[in-house]
Order: C-alpha cells, then structure tokens, then sequence
DNA sequence: CCGCATCCTTTCGGATACTG
DNA sequence: CAGTATCCGAAAGGATGCGG
C-alpha cells in the first residue's frame, strides 16, 4: 500500500504549478494572458471565426504590430487556430480552440468587470485624488 | 410616454462602457486590471488583510516598487484598503474592499487557468515550435 | 488583405541609496 | 518595517515602408 493516497496525489497535482512562485512557468503565462489585448481579442472570438480585419476593427486602434503579436502568441499557446484561404486577396481567419474556449469565461468575466464597475473606480479615484493632502 | 422602453435603457446602461472602444474608460481600466501583479495581489489577500512585507515575501520576486505601485493602484481604484497601525516599527496592513472582493473571482480564476492549463499551453508549442518551416 | 522589417519613442521595471 | 527618489537599461509599442 503506498504512503500517499489520492488526496495526496490530487494536492500534489493542484500545487504543481504556482504562479506565485517566480520561476514557475505558470507566472510567465499569467503574464502573457493576464493581458488587455487577449481579453479583447479572446472575447472577440467567442461567436465564432474571424478575419484579421474584422478583428483589427473591433478592438479599436490597435496597431497591426499587436494585433499580428497577439495573435500569433495566442496561435503558439494552442489557442486560437489560424486559417488562411487562398484568394484574391487572401483571406485569413482565426478561431477559438477548445483550451482556448476554457479561458474565453475568464476573459470575459474581466472585460466584463471593468465595464460593470467603472463608475464605482472612478468614484473611488475621485475620493482618492481629492484627499492629496 | 417615452419613446425609450426600460428594456431600451437597460440596453443602454449595460453599453454604457465598451472596452472595445479606444476612448472608452473601461479600456483602461481593463489595462490596470489585467495584469500579473494585480492579479497575483488580489488574490493573495483572498484570506483577509495582510502586511507588506508578507506580500512581498508571497509574490516572490517582486520589487519593492513594483509591490508598492501595484497596491498605491489597486488602493486608489478602491479595491484595497491601507492601515497603518502606528508602532515600532510600522505595520501597514492590506485589505480588500468590497469593490475589490468583486474582483477577486476573476483574479482567481484567471491565475488558477494558469495553473491549470500549463501543461497544454506547454505542449501547444513545443507543437508549434517544431513545425517550423 | 495580411502581414513582416525597421526605426524610434515611450514606458516598464530592476537596482541602489536614502528617510520616518 | 515600509516606504520614497533617482538612475538607467530593457522592453513595449506606434509609425512607416515594403512584400506575397
């Protein structure tokens, strides 16, 4: 019978990655995802696939160099898929992969969080900036 | 009787901020927010107030400054709170506010999809990088 | 249409030294 | 202990011009 029993080996499992740790690989993609144009672009694709222009309009004055960057990053993470027709002119379109369907509520829920409450930041702000003493 | 219908101004309320709009405050604010230090700050006070020196030591590597700029934001935009129990030496405690439990969710849930999904993200681009041509 | 390459400016963020 | 102030290198990110 071995010493470690499933509770162990689940606890073992959760805490193998921790991205409060700096080595840890896990904070370098908290960094990658913890993002405001990957929330935009992740959001972006959640009713299905798009081309490049199309999402170049929707998140509004982003330069081609971020959004080709952001795309890309998110093609190599394994979540989005890029697809390219060929015609005249070419066509590319991206696509949520399942992994990155998992991360679409997250993306969401924080888009989502700072539309919902930014009349509450910006009264904390006021607060805040009137105190300067 | 009004032209605009309560289901009307409910529309526009929630339309009301629009992160994909350049312009719109909640773009920037989403840019406060969705970033590693916030992230990892939030939810390290998940459990209740805590020192400073105890942040710093749990978001290992972190610099003094980037600790302190991160939390003078995080304060400002009302999601924390600061104490100063005056003593020898100081204690200076952090705490989340309401607003700021609000937000712990998403943090959580962003940083826990780090966690969690590291290893996909990990194989995605060992898939990528391979198929270099 | 969908990029890549380059330049150049701005910002980020670490290191260090110093205060209440 | 919990900061502030300054310096400085590194990286982000916009602008522009070119290419398949």
């Amino acid at each position: 019978m071995p010493t470690r029993t499933a509770a162990h080996r689940r606890a073992e499992a959760s805490a193998a990655y921790d991205a409060y740790l700096a080595e840890c690989p896990a904070r370098q993609l908290l960094d990658r995802i913890a993002d405001k144009w990957v929330s935009l672009a992740v959001t972006a694709l959640a009713d299905g696939p798009r081309r490049y222009s199309d999402l170049q309009r929707t998140l509004a004055s982003i330069s081609q160099k971020m959004l080709t960057q952001t795309l890309r990053h998110l093609e190599r993470d394994g979540l989005v898929t890029r697809t390219v027709t060929p015609a005249v002119p070419v066509r590319v379109t991206y696509e949520l992969t399942p992994l990155g369907r998992s991360l679409l509520p997250v993306m969401a829920a924080i888009k989502g969080w700072a539309e919902a409450h930014m009349d509450e930041v910006r009264a904390a702000r006021d607060t805040y900036d009137d105190a300067e003493d």
